[in-house]
DNA sequence: ATGTCTTTGTGAACGCGTGCACAAAGATGG
DNA sequence: CCATCTTTGTGCACGCGTTCACAAAGACAT
């Protein structure tokens, strides 16, 4: 079994769809809002337009939880902050090892974001003996070495990876091997892990790409006929051997077979 | 109309899926790395592999974008390249600028990710005077007053948010006056934007969050018995008004009436 | 207590995405 | 030219997620 799963695996705990679990921490943070304002209760529609969801959704993403809600009223804005909580596991605190102290790396560390909510910024390690050391965000670089220590020591089961691209996979399969199970990856790779291992990933690049796709096509619409481009022939390009693209852009005559 | 929408609005564009657009920059990814290694051909079953998704999908995902690949043999890897780098629309160069040039943006703006695909970094923005004109990345970070000036000069469409989440609505705001159409923000709070405009977020405080809701879902499951704890009755926490979470943990009996 | 009004919780329908499984297409060898 | 083998392209079925729409539940006033 080589290639190892990268997908979620199938993950409806209890009974909890993914994407409800993906919307509990945007309802957790506009809850925080409004109790930091001490609005004592807060109804679907409200709520889930801070949330930027169908109230609909909201509603059927909490009845996952149980039945919290008042009819006629809302819900309680303390308490369902300390029902979601509890559901994401932030009333414990998480230790996370962070990999690979670059540019990136050292700008997360110092995110705040980070230890705000149950988790713990047990140590930073990284693969560059010059930077071990160092102080950042208020603590000193490990170096990689005792990555395995490091983890085993501070009962370690979520990993960050800022590391370079070629550097990930290795980084990734050392964190596993020491225990590791939750591993968030920013480096621009596909990791391959074993099974009752989860990894999000976090591109940037492939947002933008995304995000450019949208963007031609908003520019093409409006420039109206010849906008959206017909699918191009196969064979009129493959003629371009192992250096194509250079091309103006919208080249390449129509026609499409079949 | 004041809540705007937040999600992508349909989005298929000329009939290709959403999941699908959100594939094309992995493969494409995948099919760069075989280019730089001269490998001509690849099925559709060793490119699946390498981009971590199943082949089947992989297949259907290219049948969007016309028929190219070869019965018996597979697909070229330059065509390949081409034809998806035209789709997302990544022959031409999208100037984008970046504003709130913090630990994050700062990071950003050095991710050489960034320029390496079709993306070039037009200005780094910033609202703190003390670092209007320091050079990050190479480049002298300019004042938020320019915003206009700089999007229309240099005729930006995308933007890059990685202000603090109490200013993030209010760049977004002015973006979008100024013409950009597509978001892809930092900052950790919803955007509210009018129809036309894309929105895509980084939130790293939430990737944590799912990954811990897993990771407390499989240290209960080894746990066994007692781990999946099942729902909480209402009233039983409603007593605590407006100051609750103080219990330990798993404390609420359970009783679910219907 | 009764009626009205607000808001939740959810049944049901719909649409999208995924993956299986296979026929068709082309390459390759005799 | 025919047979065989590989790999694509896709029809189909299934499951998840979203949304509508409404009945039930409770608050609140009379």
């Amino acid at each position: 079994m080589a290639t190892g799963r990268t997908h979620r695996p199938a993950t409806r705990s209890r009974g909890i769809p993914e994407a409800t679990v993906a919307r509990l921490p945007l309802y957790l943070r506009a809850l925080t809002a409004l109790s930091e304002r001490s609005v004592p209760t807060v109804s679907s529609e409200e709520l889930a337009a801070a949330a930027g969801v169908n109230s609909a959704k909201l509603r059927k993403d909490f009845s996952y939880l149980g039945s919290y809600g008042t009819r006629g009223v809302g819900y309680d804005v303390e308490y369902l902050v300390y029902q979601i909580s509890r559901e994401l596991g932030l009333t414990q605190d998480w230790p996370i090892v962070m990999v690979g102290i670059g540019n990136l790396g050292a700008a997360l560390a110092n995110y705040g974001g980070f230890a705000s909510r149950g988790f713990r910024v047990a140590a930073l390690i990284d693969a560059d003996p010059s930077m071990v050391g160092r102080p950042v965000a208020g603590m000193p670089v490990q170096f990689i070495d005792d990555l395995e220590k490091i983890v085993a020591e501070n009962g370690v089961s979520i990993g960050v990876i800022a590391t370079p691209a070629g550097a990930a996979q290795q980084v990734c399969d050392r964190l596993v091997a020491a225990g590791v199970t939750s591993i968030l990856n920013f480096a621009p790779t596909v990791l391959s892990v074993p099974d009752g291992v989860d990894v999000r990933k976090v591109d940037l690049s492939i947002e933008l790409q995304i995000l450019a796709f949208h963007e031609q096509r908003k520019a093409g619409e409006e420039t109206g006929g010849e906008a959206v481009l017909p699918p191009v022939v196969r064979d009129a390009a493959a003629a371009t051997p192992a250096e194509g693209r250079k091309g103006p852009d919208g080249d390449m005559p129509a026609v499409m077979p079949a």
